[in-house]
DNA sequence: CTAAATGCTGTCATATATGACAGTTTAAGG
DNA sequence: CCTTAAACTGTCATATATGACAGCATTTAG
């Protein structure tokens, strides 16, 4: 082979996250290209030459969000303990940093808005978003063989109910007290079904 | 009074309304002034002539949202009844269109996100949303005397959580056993109040 | 009928964003 | 050193959005 070397992937990755940060905050249309490339420490021109133009970025964009999102709960679930497995959840979600950080929640947001008008892309968040819920309900069945079944889905729906709200107003700078009643929440759903196996 | 009769008030909420719907679509810089103006039957030039330049309209849009947000919360409560007015709240507050519009909660979201470099919107949208869920502290509060404060408050974020969670994913139109679950679980809230009344 | 105040429209200039591409630079292999 | 492939930059043309305003139309009071 011969040639510079490409660093295509990186790169990659570096508009990705910074068209995250930019979405998060302005929305789909909101950030301008040059705007994009500055937040990612580059020009225009060439995270055009890399990642063509905006409707390839935003349709890379979503592939980006909705791979992470299954990654990310993938690395999730696989990093629990074997025994409290739902509170060493709940923590993780809310507590540590290994959610999915709100940025990426926003931009997921920012995407939901915009499948109203796209029948693949809802498609493909309502998917993205059952398959969390549905990792979370293994995760509460697994700890909680005897209980209901519909309870459970139901305490992982919350659970995840709860996580969105709290990722997707973080931007409002809620008072501790206010996200503490969240955390505690979740855990009292988890509660509720220990107490009812 | 000389002259032609002023129709501001009325030019002004059907611009407002048309600002909720296109905010809700495309966020707030994504919607131009001629797909705003379009969407209220209207010209650009008209729009302008009776709000001014966008950064008036996004000004006034503040103000519509919160504004509807306080007075939709206070006739949502006017409305319950005296017994059961926990029950009837979530009922209202999911099934029926008495609460806020999905678009009106989504353009909320949307100020949100530009909420995290506006401190002044941060504090408004923060305390509009921590007088929504006082609103439902204090029927809960009045139904359930005898429960602790705490749980009150728990129970109230949990039932607010669950409904923007619903109504802001309402563009990706989950299933209705989705949505149903979170119905249930927002009961189940109340029953575990009154369990331990 | 006249004047006044307001609603409404047409149109221009400007700013910004985007797309495109020619041309330069850099790093590897032979 | 030479070729090659890819990264990177400068710059232009175009499209779109916005701001602004002059002027016309309409309705009311007197």
């Amino acid at each position: 082979m011969v040639g510079r070397p490409s660093n295509r992937d990186e790169r990659y990755i570096q508009v990705m996250q910074a068209l995250v940060r930019c979405v998060a905050r302005f929305g789909l249309e909101g950030a301008s290209l040059t705007q994009i490339a500055a937040e990612a420490g580059l020009t225009r021109p060439l995270i055009r030459h890399h990642l063509g133009n905006r409707d390839d970025m935003i349709a890379a964009l979503q592939d980006y969000v909705l791979q992470c999102f299954a990654e990310q709960t993938e690395a999730l679930i696989a990093a629990l303990p074997e025994d409290a497995a739902g509170a060493a959840l709940v923590d993780l979600l809310f507590c540590e940093t290994a959610g999915s950080s709100p940025d990426m929640i926003l931009a997921f947001a920012a995407l939901t808005a915009r499948a109203a008008e796209d029948s693949d892309l809802r498609a493909a968040c309502r998917e993205s978003l059952m398959g969390f819920e549905a990792a979370v309900t293994g995760v509460l069945r697994r700890e909680y063989p005897h209980a209901d079944h519909q309870a459970v889905v139901a305490a992982a729906h919350g659970i995840v109910a709860l996580y969105l709200n709290v990722a997707s107003l973080a931007p409002l700078d809620m008072p501790p007290k206010w996200t503490q009643t969240a955390w505690t929440l979740a855990h009292n759903l988890l509660k509720e079904l220990e107490d009812r196996s």
